[in-house]
DNA sequence: GTTCTTGCAAAATATTTGCAAGACG
DNA sequence: CGTCTTGCAAATATTTTGCAAGAAC
């Protein structure tokens, strides 16, 4: 789906920071910050336009967000969108890279009685395929 | 153990701020912020030794630190000193309360050849028993 | 006494908010 | 044209760093 059609279907106005951002997460095969979708656009955009569109796509599920220990912030489509289950996400230590692995789907254990879960959220980290084998 | 001990074994000085740290999360059963540590504590520190110490301390596994979404930031007591399996932990939206689930043991699952996971980490969100119960 | 830790000040970084101008529909 | 978004400035919040005084051992 497009990034216009996708907007129009949650009633957000067509952007060009919001269509920069879900059209750049879209071609990549990996999670990204918002460094490097800056990169990766034409345009400029404010510092505060990226975190506002930020927050409406995840608002509106969009796109999810993924912290790696505070200190990683990435961005990938989110489920609604790719039609892919709830995943597991993988960490490079090496390269940095944060990878939607949706081959991995996310099942959730078993809590004590009473506990109720709504969202479960896994993180490997390691080293990627790529810099395991250099 | 005791946080002398604890600390004299990875030739760390016992001071003030790492004695509490360590104290007050080892009488939690919860993981706690900096701030509830704060609350606990008697004496008075400078934010900037708190930052320092949970460096410390985490550098040399004492304690881990646990991350929700970038907003929420715990600590508990480590693995080696509590001599659990690595765990999950949960967070529950209601009241904040982060807790390792100890008995909710981690086993990696499976990634696609090439990968090499060194640690995985699992945050299951939802309501903890007692505001589930409410 | 030597080395490490602390508190304070300040720098660097990250995030949020208000507001007027401009773009979207 | 009415409403929502953007960029800029500024307010907050968070984290890091330098340095001198003090504590640990």
């Amino acid at each position: 789906m497009k990034p216009k059609q996708i907007l129009h279907e949650i009633d957000l106005k067509f952007t060009p920071c919001r269509q920069g951002i879900i059209s750049t997460i879209a071609e990549s095969k990996n999670a990204l910050s918002e460094n490097e979708i800056k990169e990766k656009l034409d345009e400029k955009f404010d510092r505060t336009t990226f975190y506002r569109s930020f927050k409406t796509l995840l608002d509106k599920n969009i796109i999810h967000k993924i912290v790696v220990d505070n200190q990683v912030v990435k961005y990938a489509l989110d489920n609604s969108i790719t039609l892919k289950v709830h995943h597991a996400h993988f960490y490079c230590y090496q390269c940095g890279a944060v990878k939607c692995m949706d081959e991995i789907p996310v099942t959730s254990p078993k809590l004590p009685d009473g506990f109720y879960i709504q969202e479960t959220e896994v993180i490997i980290k390691g080293l990627c395929d790529k810099c395991n084998l250099k």
